[in-house]
DNA sequence: GCCAACGTTGGC
DNA sequence: GCCAACGTTGGC
């Protein structure tokens, strides 16, 4: 089992978006890193730090744990949504998302700079400088620190 | 709203 | 394949 960090802007998608969902399908990541790791790492049980990018202050809100993987992002074939890509072919997806569902919400959100205050996660992609990957792979130390600081 | 840090595109 | 121009992300 791995655990990840998913970005989202709240105006678009927040936590209480998945609360209410439940099960809501991630969509519309649109840069080839992040696009990899959706296709080909992330897997059903891996556990996801929720966080709000574009926020004030900019925190990890919570939990959730991926229910399947590997899903082609239907937006990229329908030209009347923001996400097409004329350039995929439905024989050979280019853009790839997952559903997940919320596990917890945290008591305490942790803002970005008390990430970085934290020496344990001195090492998180999220921390460093000009980090703009919207699906980062975190190590079971770091997700433990976080889990231990939001519940 | 500013702007640094990237990522992508396209001419050559 | 290089790289300038352009677009986007996202903290501040």
């Amino acid at each position: 089992m791995r655990y990840w960090l998913f970005k989202t802007e709240p105006d678009v998608f927040s936590i209480e978006d998945l609360q209410r969902e439940k099960i809501s399908f991630w969509e519309g990541v649109r840069n080839y890193q992040a696009r990899n790791y959706l296709r080909d790492d992330v897997k059903e049980g891996d556990k996801v730090l929720f966080y709000h990018s574009n926020a004030n202050p900019p925190c990890i809100v919570g939990i959730a744990e991926i229910v399947e993987s590997g899903i082609p992002d239907p937006h990229q074939f329908d030209p009347n949504s923001k996400y097409f890509d004329p350039k995929a072919k439905v024989s050979e997806p280019r853009w790839y998302g997952v559903k997940l569902k919320l596990l917890q919400k945290f008591k305490q959100q942790i803002s970005l700079s008390e990430l970085k205050a934290n020496v344990g996660l001195a090492e998180m992609i999220v921390v460093q400088k000009g980090s703009r990957l919207s699906i980062q792979p975190v190590t079971k130390k770091e997700f433990e620190i976080v889990v231990k600081l939001g519940l």
